[in-house]
Parts: C-alpha cells; sequence; structure tokens
DNA sequence: CTGGGGACGGGGCCC
DNA sequence: TGGGCCCCGTCCCCA
C-alpha cells in the first residue's frame, strides 16, 4: 500500500471532489463559483478506507470464502460491485434498512481471488496471480466487477468478441455450481434474460448486466432475485488499459503485494493508468440508480452508444481497434489517431491529445494568460495571441471587396456573405433569411416569426383534434404556446426524436425547461447539471443513436436536421390542408 | 428585431 | 502525449 501510496503524487489527475462537483461544473462565470480540484482526494480516500479496512475498523461486512474472513465496508463493495450494489439495493427496496446482513459467504470464489478482488476495491490495483487469473476473472464476473473481469481476459488472450460467451458460460458455470435448488425454468429464464442483456451490452458497451443468480449466499439475507437488480448505470468505462494489460504481469505469489509501479515499462505503465484513471472515470457517472432511463441516457452520453467513444475514453487502445469499433458502430466523423479522455468534472469527452487540460481550465477558472498590455486574462494562449492583435492592431483578415480587415478568419468570412447577399440560413417556419446560422438560431429561438407561423392550419390544434393521443397534454396549454415551443425547441430536440416535450400534465414543467434549454444551448448543459440531467432526459436517444457524441452540432449537421424539420412540417401541414 | 463584432470553447492537424 | 495553431460554432453585447 505504501507504494501506490508513494505512487499516487505522480499520478496527476484533477479530481473534484465530489461534493463540489456540481459548483465545479459550473462555468467560470456562473455566480462566480470557481471548482477547486483536490487531485489526491480520491486516492487519499481509498488509501484511508483501505487502512479501515486492514484495522477492521468501521467494517460492516464481511466477506468468508472457503474458511477465509474478509472484513469490508458495504459502501466500498456496493460502489465497485454491481452484485453488492444488487444486492443491498434489494435489500433497501425491501425496507430492511440496508443493515441487515454483516456476513456473505463467497464460496463460490476462491479465497486468493478474493482477496485480490478486495485489494483491487481498496487500491484500484489488481494484483493477479497469474496461476490464479481464472479465479479472479470468474470471481469478478460474479461480483459483476467488468473492469477486472475484462481484464483478465485480456490477459488471458480472450478476446473482446467472444466477451458475451466467455461471461454467458462463467455466469452459467457459477450457476451451476452455486444455484442449488434453484429450479431449471428459472435458470433457463433467466439466462435467456442475461443473454439479451449481455448482447446490449455487447453491443452498447454499457455495464447495466443483471448479475443473474447471486454468486453469493448472504448468511443472513435471502439471495436477492433476479428482480431486484436493477438496470445499472456504468460503473466501468472500457478499460483504457486492456491492451496494455495484455502483457502478462508478473507473478505474484503474495496477492497482497502491491507491484510498485515503474518496474516493468509496459505493465507498468498500464498499472499507471489504472491506479490514477480507474477511481475517477470509472465512479463519476454514477448515477442515483432509482431513474434507469436517466442513467441509461447519461451513458449513453458519457461513453457514447457507438462504442467508440467507450473504446477510446482515455483509452491507448490501437488505432485499429478503435477504428474496428468505429465502423463496426456505424461509423460517422471519427478520430484516427488522439486519444479523447475524458472531463471528470462534467464527463465530457475531450478530444485531442493535450486538450483535456485546457477544457479543465473552463472548470477551474484558470486564465494563466495574461495580456501584458491590459491584463486580461485567457484560458488559452492562442486566445491571447488573438487578443494582442488588437493592441499591435493587425487584422490579418483583409476583406478583397472592401477596406475592411478582421482579427478572426470567421469575422471575415461573415462579411464576405454580406458582399455576396448570401442569406443561406433560411427559417424553416417564416422563411427569413439570413447571413449569419447564429442569428437564425438567435431568431428561431425567439417569436419573431410566430406571427407568419400562426396563419398557416396550427399543428398543436390539429394533433389535438385528430387525436393523436401523446399530444394530448397540449390540449391543456394554449396551442399557440406549445406551437412556439415545439417549433422552436426543435432546434435542441430535433425531428427524429420526436418533441417529448409535451406530456399530460407535464406541459408548464418542460416549457419551462425548453425554454432554460434554449437559453443555455446544448453546450451549456454540462454547466447546468439539473437541466443537464433532464436534458438527456429529453433527448432520450439521439445520443444514443451515436450521432455527435462529442456534443459538436456542425452546421452541415444542423442544417440538415433544420430540413429535416421543415420537410416534416410541409409534409404535415400538405396532410393538413388535404383534410 | 437585426446586423455586426468579439469572446469563448471544442475539434482537427501538426510538430 | 502535450501543446501550438487554426477553424468552427455559439453566445453575448452593442448599435
Amino acid at each position: 500500500m505504501d507504494a501506490v501510496r508513494h505512487a499516487l503524487p505522480r499520478l496527476q489527475l484533477t479530481v473534484p471532489v465530489p461534493m463540489k462537483t456540481e459548483k465545479v461544473a459550473m462555468s467560470p462565470g456562473e455566480d462566480g463559483l470557481i471548482g477547486i480540484p483536490f487531485p489526491e482526494h480520491s486516492n487519499e480516500l481509498l488509501s484511508h478506507l483501505n487502512h479501515q479496512r486492514r484495522t477492521g475498523l468501521l467494517c460492516d461486512l464481511t466477506l468468508t470464502s472457503r474458511g477465509a474472513r474478509y472484513p469490508t465496508h458495504r459502501s466500498v463493495m456496493a460502489a465497485v460491485s454491481l452484485y453488492f450494489r444488487g444486492l443491498f439495493g434489494a435489500e433497501e427496496a425491501g425496507g430492511e434498512g440496508g443493515g441487515s446482513f454483516s456476513v456473505c459467504q463467497l464460496d463460490c470464489v476462491a479465497p486468493d481471488a478474493l482477496d485480490a478482488l478486495l485489494e483491487f476495491a481498496y487500491t484500484a490495483t489488481l494484483t493477479i496471480p497469474s496461476s490464479g487469473m481464472r479465479d479472479v476473472l470468474r470471481g469478478a464476473q460474479l461480483l459483476g466487477i467488468k473492469c477486472v473481469a475484462d481484464a483478465c481476459r485480456d490477459i488471458l488472450g480472450e478476446k473482446v468478441e467472444g466477451e458475451t460467451t466467455e461471461e454467458q458460460r462463467a455466469q452459467n458455470t457459477a450457476t451451476e455450481r452455486m444455484a442449488g435448488g434453484e429450479s431449471r425454468v428459472e435458470r433457463g429464464s433467466r439466462r435467456k434474460m442475461d443473454k439479451k442483456k449481455m448482447k446490449k451490452f455487447a453491443s452498447c458497451h454499457i455495464n447495466s448486466s443483471v448479475f443473474n443468480p447471486p454468486p453469493a449466499s448472504p448468511v443472513s439475507h435471502p439471495s436477492p432475485s433476479s428482480d431486484s437488480f436493477r438496470s445499472l448505470p456504468s460503473t466501468q468505462p472500457p478499460s483504457p488499459e486492456q491492451e496494455e494489460l495484455r502483457v502478462k504481469p508478473r507473478q505474484n505469489g503474495d496477492p497482497r503485494a502491491i507491484r510498485k509501479p515503474g518496474k516493468g515499462a509496459t505493465l507498468n505503465g498500464g498499472l499507471l493508468h489504472w491506479l490514477h484513471e480507474r477511481p475517477h472515470i470509472a465512479h463519476p457517472p454514477l448515477v442515483p440508480p432509482s431513474n434507469d432511463k436517466l442513467s441509461e441516457d447519461e451513458d449513453m452520453e458519457a461513453f457514447g452508444d457507438d462504442g467508440v467513444l467507450m473504446e477510446s475514453t482515455s483509452v491507448p487502445t490501437s488505432v485499429a481497434d478503435r477504428g474496428a469499433a468505429a465502423s463496426a458502430a456505424g461509423g460517422g466523423r471519427k478520430r484516427k489517431s488522439q486519444t479523447p479522455q475524458q472531463c471528470p468534472v462534467c464527463q465530457k469527452i475531450i478530444h485531442g491529445a493535450g486538450k483535456l487540460p485546457r477544457h479543465m481550465r473552463t472548470h477551474t477558472g484558470e486564465k494563466p494568460f495574461q495580456c501584458s498590455a491590459c491584463g486580461v486574462r485567457f484560458t488559452r494562449n492562442d486566445k491571447l495571441k488573438i487578443h494582442m492583435r488588437k493592441h499591435t492592431g493587425e487584422r490579418p483578415y483583409p476583406c478583397p471587396h472592401c477596406p475592411a480587415r478582421f482579427l478572426h478568419s470567421y469575422d471575415l468570412k461573415n462579411h464576405l456573405s454580406l458582399h455576396s447577399g448570401a442569406r443561406p440560413f433560411e427559417c424553416p417556419l417564416c422563411h427569413k433569411a439570413f447571413a449569419r446560422e447564429d442569428h437564425l438560431q438567435r431568431h428561431r429561438k425567439g417569436h419573431s416569426c410566430l406571427e407568419v407561423r400562426t396563419r398557416r392550419p396550427r399543428r398543436g390544434a390539429e394533433l389535438g383534434e385528430d387525436g393523436r393521443g401523446d399530444e394530448g397534454g397540449m390540449e391543456q396549454s394554449n396551442p399557440l404556446e406549445v406551437l412556439s415551443l415545439q417549433a422552436h425547441s426543435s432546434t435542441f430536440f430535433p425531428s427524429g426524436v420526436g418533441p417529448p416535450l409535451m406530456f399530460p400534465g407535464d406541459v408548464e414543467r418542460e416549457r419551462s425547461l425548453a425554454q432554460a434549454l434554449a437559453q443555455l444551448g446544448p453546450h451549456r448543459l454540462p454547466g447546468y447539471p439539473g437541466l443537464f440531467l433532464r436534458g438527456l432526459e429529453l433527448r432520450g436517444g439521439r445520443e444514443a443513436e451515436g450521432e455527435d457524441p462529442g456534443g459538436t452540432h456542425s452546421p452541415a449537421a444542423q442544417r440538415d436536421r433544420w430540413a429535416d424539420e421543415v420537410e416534416e412540417e410541409i409534409g404535415e401541414e400538405e396532410v393538413e390542408e388535404e383534410e
């Protein structure tokens, strides 16, 4: 442990104190809040917890395996193991207050393997004797510690493609070993369910697996039923180190011995990653499991449904692997060689090597680049450089048609559209054209085209009358407002998702939300956790469809969406006119 | 409400 | 892998 502790200071990953996350996530200017990251916190926390475990302090759960006893903490086990989370969740759901058993018999997990898994839980380091790799793998699978299972599989050379099969096989084996009196019929049905889950898991890389027949027999607690295992949010993003961990670890007869980082290049590189990333990358996405949909959506947001982000979240996997994942997932614009990293504060995936520190400054408010002329500070050097043009008078972007010169290339671009008279951005509602896309967006957010629009048959009223059931909520509110809201909120909830804004009884709430979202814009949402979460909920499966996982909204894509909206509206209007 | 300038944050490319 | 540079989209502010 000391080795780990000594190694930790070298692991510079910005980790916010969880309690401050909301504040940290706010934009620097929001209420003057500044997030102060404490990179050591999570490591120190783990260290203290491990010390408590070793001294038996505050241990409220004892795991046993074939006579060996392992005092531990329920909260830690619930945090690291889907099985225990489900177990304790079921316990609490059953109104038993979460403290009804203190001994959990895990004879199905070999003592050494259990010891290694506990060591992992408390140190974020897995020390695996190669001879016991299979046992650890099985234990990790049974307890729902996916990252460990993945790493073991990698080390054993088992392919990811076989993940479902292997996991299934292992689980089934364990099931047969442990289930005892459980009826075959029940097992079969559960297996079927798990196959679905695993299939989803394999395709989406969302670790929401239900771990069927409980691998353990809590001594003083009945085994939780499968139904008790809720679909849980991902606790484990793809282990970035899996590729590196393909290198077999050193033999280590003592499972408690902590391997010192720094010895053994490739492997230890992996371990270093593992050490510092696991606590941060893996756990922040935790959301209250009571909101399954939200959890799922957030997972989609955080890791991408197309597998690319999952594969590449801080993952030094091979380019070929990523490419394969991308193509397998349907493609889209994908990075080739640069490693996306996940912001530990807002969970956003930051693409591009070296971009995470830059992004982190948006949370910390740090502005290390100060203008020597006026003292204005900037978060980025390149912005300062552009700013300096104001003082030097440099305007490197001259207009070829007039004497105007500009500081920014995009200013010139905007300006050129004036000369050309081009107004390529047209409001689909009132058909007013704009030279700039942001002006069109501003226009759409407002109500400036409402009058024109209301001359047409009102979509909301029509919808209400023709009995499209789920639109019924509109009847409870001003159809005009609903119309406006739908039209403009579609900017952020594009067609195809459908306007999930209107549900019976939710009109007011959703209107407020949509207005808030319209004010904030999608990129601002991470700074407003509540709205962000609701936004995720409302967005439904948009990100889940693999589109635009990084949150970028290219003009082309936006225009395409708007074009779709226009087509959709025109189509509907035609239908209405025919009626 | 619209046009225009500027600021800011993210992504791509390159070193 | 980090950072510089550039481009882009978006937002804010002002006239």
